[in-house]
This record gives C-alpha cells, sequence and structure tokens, in this order.
DNA sequence: CGTGCGTTTGAGTGACTTCAAATCGTGTGG
DNA sequence: CCACACGATTTGAAGTCACTCAAACGCACG
C-alpha cells in the first residue's frame, strides 16, 4: 500500500506540520516490511531510524541481563516507535521492537530527523508533548507495579487495552479482546501462570470469558472494582 | 540568597539560552520558599508553575488511591520539577513535591513558560532531550521492578544515588549517604523491614557501614556484584 | 487426525511482608 | 551537661502472595 502525504496527518506528531513538510518527510523515509516474529530493531542497537508504524502491530519491549522481559507497550499503526534512541545522535534504541503480525512502518533517517527538528520548533514541541504524556503513563505504571497486587494490576491492564483496542459490542458492555496470558503476564509484571489462574476465577464469576488468546469482558465494572483493590 | 541570571546556566535546559533570555525568565518568576516538611504542590493540584530548585532537596512522590507512596525521584539545586504538568496548559501536577530540608525554587508561571517554548524552540528541543533521558530511566526503573529482587533493586538504587549525590572522599572508594531505610524502601518498591534486614547482612559481610540515616558504601563492586544477581 | 502451542491446575516453595517489640541514637529542654 | 523522649532501626515470628516446576489438557491449524 503506498503511503501518501495527507496519510501522515495521523500521526500526532506530525499534525501541526504542513503539506509540504509531510511531502519532505516522506521523501525522506524508506519502507520497511517486517514479517510476524521478525524485528525492527534490538535493545542496544544504534539508532539510526525513527519508525512510523503504517500496518501490523508491534510490542516494545525490554530485557535486564538474564534475558527477562517486560513488554513497555505495544505499538498500532500511526504511532511513532524508536524515538527515543533516534532523536539523540548517536544514541542507541532502549528497548527491543517486535513485529507481532506482518507489520510496515516507514524508517525516518535521524540525520533528518533531527534536521527536521531544528527547522520545525513545533514538531519538537509536539514531540516533547507527547513524551510528557509518556512518562506520566509510566510514573503511574512504576506506581501500580510497586504497591498494587497483581489481582488489581491485571484488572487494570485489562481496562487500559479495553479502553485502547477493544472492540466493543453493540448493544451490551462486551469488549473483546486478543492477547494471550502471556502477553498479559509480561504487561504487568507477572507470570502466566498467575494470570491463568485470575482469569479461571473471573470466569467462575462471571465477569469475563476467555478462550486462546481471547479476553471478552462481560462486566467491566467489577474489573474496576477489583483494580481498585476492594476486593475481600 | 539572590539569584542572578547567570545562575541559571546550570540549569540543563536553559543552557543554551542567552543572557537576555535568562533575565526574561528571571523577572517572569517568584522566589518560592517552603520550609522542611512542607509541600510545593500536590497531585492533582492545577498546574501553575514549573519550578527549578535553587536551595534545599526536594521529594517527588506519587500516591495510590489507598494513600500508598512511591518516590519517583528527588531533586536536587537547579533541577526543575514540576514540568509535566506546566509545559501542557490547564494540566495538574501527577505526583506530589515535598521539601525533605529547607528549600527554595524559582515558580516560573505556566503561561510565560508556554510563550517561552513558543518563541524559544531550542528550549523545546532541550526540554524534549532531558525529557527522553527521563524516560529511559522510568523505564529501567520499571523493567527493574518487574523482574528484579529485592536484593538487587536496592543495590542498583544505593549505586544510582551514590553516582548522584554521593559524598566521594578522597582516597579510597568511599561512598557516604544519607537517606532513611524508609526513603530507600519507597525508592525500590519494598519495606523498610526489608531495606533494614539487607543493609544489616551487608554491613556484617563488609560491603557497606551504615548508621541512623546514613549509608556509606565500602566496596561499591560488590555492590554492582549483587545488583547483577551474581549472587547466590 | 495428529501435533504444537496456549492454557489449566496442583503441589511445593520461598521471598518478602506484616506485626510486634526491643533497642539504639540524637537532639533538645530542663 | 545530663536525661529524657521520640524517631529510626533492628530483629523475631508468623503468614501469605505469588512464583516455580511439572504434568495434563484442549483447541486450532495444517
Amino acid at each position: 500500500m503506498k503511503i501518501m502525504p495527507a496519510d501522515l496527518k495521523q500521526v500526532i506528531v506530525f499534525q501541526n506540520a504542513t503539506d509540504d513538510d509531510l511531502k519532505l518527510i516522506l521523501k525522506n523515509s524508506i519502507t520497511r516490511p517486517i514479517e510476524e516474529g521478525g524485528f525492527f530493531f534490538f535493545q542496544g542497537d544504534h539508532a539510526q531510524y525513527l519508525y512510523i508504524l503504517t500496518s501490523g502491530q508491534v510490542k516494545l519491549m525490554q530485557s535486564n541481563p538474564n534475558g527477562q522481559q517486560v513488554n513497555l507497550r505495544t505499538i498500532y499503526p500511526w504511532q511513532m516507535f524508536g524515538a527515543l534512541g533516534a532523536v539523540r545522535e548517536e544514541a542507541t534504541y532502549p528497548a527491543t521492537a517486535k513485529a507481532l503480525e506482518d507489520s510496515t512502518a516507514l524508517a525516518i533517517d535521524s540525520g533528518f530527523l533531527h534536521e527536521m527538528l531544528r527547522t520545525h520548533p513545533q514538531i519538537s514541541f509536539d514531540l516533547m508533548n507527547l513524551m510528557t504524556t509518556y512518562i506520566q503513563e509510566m510514573q503511574a505504571r512504576y506506581r501500580e507495579l510497586a504497591t498494587e497486587r497483581v489481582e488489581q494490576r491485571v484488572a487494570n491492564a485489562l481496562l487500559r487495552l479495553a479502553a485502547q483496542v477493544g472492540i466493543r459490542s453493540e448493544k451490551e458492555t462486551v469488549i473483546e479482546l486478543s492477547f494471550s496470558r502471556q502477553d498479559v503476564a509480561e504487561m504487568t509484571g507477572t507470570t502466566l501462570y498467575t494470570v491463568s489462574r485470575l482469569l479461571s476465577d473471573w470466569e467462575r464469576k462471571g465477569i469475563i470469558e476467555t478462550g486462546r488468546e481471547r479476553i471478552k469482558i462481560i462486566k467491566p465494572h467489577d474489573l474496576v472494582r477489583i483494580s481498585d483493590g476492594m476486593e475481600k
């Protein structure tokens, strides 16, 4: 699929850019397809490109020296990734970007990006704003991990996912999610076994329905109560 | 103590600003003294000011609905705080800022700040860069909390603190820190009891020396080994 | 109709928390 | 200058949450 300059309007950081700017950006970027399971970059790689996902789904994760990993976030079309590395010259990516499905991204060279930021202050400003929201999200997740029990964190994660990407059924307040137990575990800093036990428990209570890589939220309100720690 | 424009050069985000700019910033800010134990602002307050600490020490912390809190970071002179709230108009502070000692800060009105960012792209850019480093730090701490044991996290926290604010003795590699067990616990997402047990253990092994609100690192290298999980 | 991956479930364990009580250190008022 | 009082710290004992490991299950796809 060919990307048009106008498509880039969907990128938050470019929403104030002119059509000419968008054209210039497109001209200075390359299209990079990665198939399911492949990687756009690894943690520690020299950060040559800033990416904008145009199709598919990408998981950003970070590993510790022992190889254990956490999910930092999942990227959906028209979101940027790799920005942390690419905005500073001579930097490396602090995370690994893995394609969850066949995906395509626009790769903007960091040299050109730097030039762009210098000549288009508005973009710096918008990027800064985007970063403030991201910092706040990370701070909130950090606090959650430090102070809340697994049960609350998982409930919270499901609610957050539902708000972001859930497919809402027409009549009822039923929300479908496509994530494995492992995914949810990595998102909440726990193990797939604990997640499985929790989900089974909630299913018995009629709060959710589950299947293979599928979670259907039946009673969001009960999840809210659990995430608030009002349980027990 | 009177703040001079040149003093502001110590603020990372203002290091590229002209003297005239610094003068303008000073003229549009007010000095705000807060005594030990007092607060510059609370989480959820309307974010009217961006602060620059000129003396003392400030703790940034976040609470969950139940009142449990985590330490996000400690601010030292010439560092900014309150930026996350103040750079967006009509926002609230995502954290609480408490003075650990009698402290003084320069308060820059968010309206003026916004104007400043609009007319001085370089500042947006520098601010964005500062935020990238902060995001990376938060991501790293998040991963630590999710994947590492308390022992490793505490060792890591001590090393990080030592690098930031430790007083290095001349001859030997001995580093002094002034933090209570409670402080360290809040920084690492654990309890003061666990921290106390750990520090006692390390003291018995000669890795550190401790006292009331005092931790002296004798063998940093051993802490590095512990933080890498090479213990046991 | 296998085969593999995602999932469930059980049993055992251990790291860390919680609560309680004793002890230590420091700074402050008499 | 000393003694007291309070906050910081230590330590023990008990409890628990969640992890680990192992094994069985079952759905979906080839």
